[in-house]
DNA sequence: AGCGTATGCCACC
DNA sequence: TGGTGGCCCTACGC
């Protein structure tokens, strides 16, 4: 301790210091409390440096407290302490160490939002059988749905076919949007071409067989570009719903575009009266496109008269956005929808009117997508920001709770366009689903964020696709109807995945390889506190060649990346 | 390397 | 019930 002589001479300064800080000797005790301890001695320059530029700060408010003691003002306290930046308390920190985020175990998991432990520890981080929550389930089916049930059917494979893992992906990258991407669009017919919508209402159309080929169409709207839909009709023409509350139709040749809806047709009047349009989707059988506002309404409108057929009809809660639109492809008068009121619905296309829905599926949070399975259009995948998949076996059987709950990060950032989990529409079991990670996991000292493949029958994770060169997020995926295809925004850019044997013309120009993990084989979690397993000193090389072998030891043909994988 | 910023949901009053 | 401040692992540009 300072002498009481000396310390009585001063004015009173407190300092907190870092608990974890150790004093190393009473020498340096002597010196004064103005001099900052010493770390332990394994520490680094930089933190030297930190110390440094501390004492520089203590002495300096040691000064002026001295000054403010002459002039007889009250006695200051000094913080040393560092502080956690989540919670602003001391003792812990929360922040990347390295490649690793360390969550602020004052907050509720960052994964499955349940407080007591963090995303390091989370059990549904660590098993393989990734994070499901059973829910119950019931199969009733009255002579209704029996008809509709026998008419579906056949449409069901009852055996799961053999898909396969294939060990590497290569990757062409391309980056013409100004703003993050919003949505992605396979043409239905020509299997290179991709469309791409963003947040500045672009519109992309990328033909990713000659990488570099691409057009831009940048009038067609002016802020972001929500949803579009190819026409049935016309494979050449793609509408679109926008924040700045128009449906375009768009020419893909010429860029010609038609507004077929405006509502906001006295421009800017303020917030409270700014219609935007978010959900979309198209009746083929009815020719009407309809769209949903912020405001918890649907329109609709004649694709063939582009004229507005009817009243908005409030079909979420009022002031509530509605996001997302399905028809069921079965039966396309079966309409899903789901939006910020936490609910997706499913209506009847034939008695549309506010709160006449079917059925009411509640969610925790926001509903980001809900989506009619492709084929049978039998099930139902959602995706929330409560960070859980939900899947509804069968719309015949009970939908008062989903069938699975799956555990899996994907959370909202307001700087981020939302995840949204989508089918594989080749998988004939219709079990296979892809969706963005938010949060990031350690691979070898780089943060990556993969992009994960999650059978949806048992919420086991299949895969997960990543490169280490693409550190961003990619919260917008979509597979390819037809080819073993993967499509991917993430931020400004966008992504092509596919199989490395399929790679032909791409691999000359900016293609890249990439890496594939089965979901089973990976150790994390338990294994070491960087989330990672313990030969750390790999290289990419390494990295790839492990799970290759990792993947053949365990022959596992449970992926898929199509089933016209031949391997 | 470090800061500013674009921004949406939600809790809180 | 409406307005508002605060964030939870962003990404990019200066």
């Amino acid at each position: 301790m300072a002498p009481q002589t000396r310390r009585t001479s001063f004015p009173k300064v407190l300092i907190e210091r870092d608990t974890d800080s150790e004093r190393s000797s009473s020498d340096e005790e002597e010196e004064g409390e103005e001099e900052p301890q010493s770390e332990e001695e394994d520490d680094g320059d930089e933190e030297e440096e930190e110390e440094t530029a501390l004492e520089n700060e203590n002495r300096k408010a040691y000064e002026e407290a001295s000054d403010a003691k002459k002039k007889g003002k009250a006695p200051i306290t000094i913080s040393l302490k560092k502080v956690c930046k989540v919670c602003k308390k001391a003792g812990h920190e929360a922040g990347f160490k390295g490649a690793t985020y360390i969550d602020c175990p004052m907050k509720p998991c960052f994964l499955c939002k349940m407080p007591g432990h963090t995303t390091m520890s989370c059990p549904h981080r660590v098993v393989t059988e990734h994070g499901v929550i059973p829910a119950p389930h019931r199969d009733i089916q009255n002579p209704v749905e029996f008809v509709f049930g026998r008419q579906l059917k056949p449409r069901i494979t009852r055996f799961k076919p053999a898909y396969v893992i294939p060990d590497q992906v290569h990757c062409a990258a391309i980056r013409y949007h100004s703003r993050r991407v919003t949505c992605l669009e396979f043409h239905p017919t020509n299997n290179n071409i991709l469309l791409s919508g963003d947040k500045k209402g672009q519109l992309g159309v990328w033909d990713f067989a000659k990488v570099h080929e691409k057009t831009v169409y940048g009038n067609i709207h002016s802020c972001i570009l929500n949803n579009m839909r190819f026409s049935p009709a016309n494979d050449g023409t793609i509408y679109a719903a926008s924040s700045d509350g128009t449906i375009s139709c768009t020419d893909l040749e010429t860029g010609m575009s038609s507004s077929l809806m405006n509502l906001n047709p006295d421009g800017w009047q303020g917030p409270s009266t700014w219609r935007m349009l978010y959900g979309m989707e198209i009746n083929s059988e009815k020719c009407v496109v309809l769209v949903a506002d912020n405001f918890g309404f649907l329109y609709l409108v004649d694709s063939r008269s582009n004229i507005q057929t009817g009243e908005p009809i409030l079909i979420h809660k009022k002031g509530s956005k509605v996001v997302g639109l399905h028809c069921n492809p079965v039966q396309p008068d079966l309409l899903l929808s789901c939006g910020n009121d936490h609910f997706a619905r499913m209506w009847d296309m034939r008695r549309l009117q506010a709160a006449s829905s079917l059925y009411n599926l509640e969610h925790r949070r926001v509903v980001n997508s809900a989506y009619f399975s492709p084929l049978s259009g039998s099930k139902i995948l959602t995706t929330s920001q409560d960070n859980r998949l939900r899947v509804w076996d069968s719309i015949f059987g009970n939908l008062e709770s989903p069938s699975r709950e799956i555990v899996h990060s994907h959370d909202f950032n307001r700087h981020l366009t939302p995840f949204r989990a989508e089918w594989d529409p080749k998988d004939s079991s219709e079990s296979l689903a892809v969706v963005g990670r938010y949060i990031s996991e350690n691979y070898h000292g780089t943060a990556l964020h993969p992009i994960d493949f999650i059978d949806i029958s048992t919420g086991q994770l299949v895969a997960e696709v990543m490169d280490p060169n693409i550190t961003t997020i990619s919260p917008v995926n979509k597979l390819h109807p037809r080819d073993d295809v993967l499509a991917s925004g993430s931020s400004r850019s966008l992504f092509i995945w596919r199989p490395k044997e399929k790679f032909e013309v791409a691999e000359q120009m900016d293609s890249r390889k990439i890496v594939v993990f089965g979901g089973q084989e990976k150790k994390r979690g338990g294994k070491s506190q960087d989330g990672y397993d313990d030969d750390s000193d790999d290289d990419t090389n390494n990295l790839k060649g492990k799970n290759v072998k990792l993947l053949k030891k365990s022959g596992k043909r449970t992926s898929r990346y199509g089933h016209k994988a031949k391997r």
